[in-house]
DNA sequence: TACGCAATAGCCCGAACGGGTTATTTTAAT
DNA sequence: ATTAAAATAACCCGTTCGGGCTATTGCGTA
């Protein structure tokens, strides 16, 4: 099943443009496309993921972007702009947005823009992402809690809070599967718990993790 | 001029690969590779870009992020990963990292990224621009998808969270272990995990708990 | 140099888990 | 009154896990 999408953007020049291109992939299919927040909220029906235009008339691309997830909070919404602003982006990614494109990107970074966020990714442009990663720095540290864990204990500690299976960790960290046995065992000891819901618990608890 | 760049990679077989690749493309030039920041920094020349592995033996990738900026701050750091792990994510981005890709992204990809940090932009996979894009977000706003559990599921999802085997669970719920084992089938339905391990780190990061 | 620790690897075994399927009863909503 | 959803229960089957072992290698450091 293909991947649904809905546009809102005013200018109509560009949104026939939009339908145009990612119509011609089977992958896709534009499910509607209007002008204006209020109009397709009214006319909504749900897709997989939304283009949104930062600057429209009425309602704001941004903040329509809760509107539409509380229809479906699944759903992924794109930012579209024509500029890299500080202010706009930390917004929209506070209201909720999962990516934030610029419209004169190629047809297809829009195309993967949309299958990443589809895919459960965020979709952002270098420069946004640096700009994102700048509104980081400043950040406090955290509380390191003590955990004796080894560097590699540690390691594997975070892959099982990711839902590995032993023989896809030791895929990953090319090790066999005893020896991933054998960490997790060591982990156990340390944590003192007996299998891994409880040791993820632990580790959310004593923010290991 | 083409793009020099420097390499940090323990695993000899990958940093060959890298090396390999890297060198096979005109506008980039590999300038040097180690296996450790020790090596590296002990024979430092400047380079436009820097890949960094995380986990190497000595001081760590992370740690070295400072290091390698104090000699020239101009100089643009990936960060090279087999894990995306909130953690280290964070930890890189505080120290000054330009990028952060995993080690099994396809060879576009990882000379993109250096194409993109030698640009001016950030380098980041969407699965690591979503948790960037994640801290950012104000824990209010986080409205994650509530999953339409029923009451006895939530129950149950909060046992497995103690760290209860099903047999303890239908002891203190009454109810026979095989049903205990429905109700747990329906919530790896609705809130898509396959494991204990799984559901408990959504119900944590979902505040279901 | 000897000791400890981390990381690696293997073996065995029983218990627990996850997935698929079907079915009955109760409760809630329409 | 009919339908839908929730809660209950059972069966089968293969896989994974957890626990208890031993053992080798390499790296620091006392």
């Amino acid at each position: 099943m293909s991947i649904s999408i809905g546009i809102v953007e005013d200018h109509s020049e560009f949104r026939q443009s939009l339908v145009y291109l990612i119509s011609s992939f089977s992958d896709y299919t534009v499910s509607w496309a209007y002008p204006s927040v209020e109009e397709a909220l009214e006319n909504y029906t749900e897709t997989d993921v939304i283009l949104l235009d930062i600057n429209l008339p009425g309602l704001s691309g941004i903040e329509a972007i809760p509107l539409f997830k509380q229809e479906c909070p699944d759903l992924k919404i794109v930012m579209l702009t024509i500029l890299e602003d500080d202010y706009n982006i930390l917004e929209a990614i506070k209201n909720g947005a999962d990516g934030y494109i610029l419209k004169k990107s190629t047809p297809v970074k829009i195309l993967d823009a949309i299958q990443q966020v589809y895919d459960g990714g965020a979709a952002l442009t270098p420069m946004v992402a640096r700009q994102v990663m700048a509104f980081l720095k400043p950040e406090a540290t955290k509380t390191e809690s003590q955990a004796h864990l080894t560097p590699r204990e540690k390691e594997i500690l975070v892959l099982i809070t990711q839902g590995m299976t032993n023989e896809v960790m030791a895929v990953k960290l090319f090790i066999s599967v005893q020896t991933v046995h054998n960490h997790i065992k060591n982990i156990y000891d340390k944590l003192q718990v007996h299998s891994r819901a409880q040791v993820v618990v632990k580790a959310f608890k004593e923010k290991l993790i």
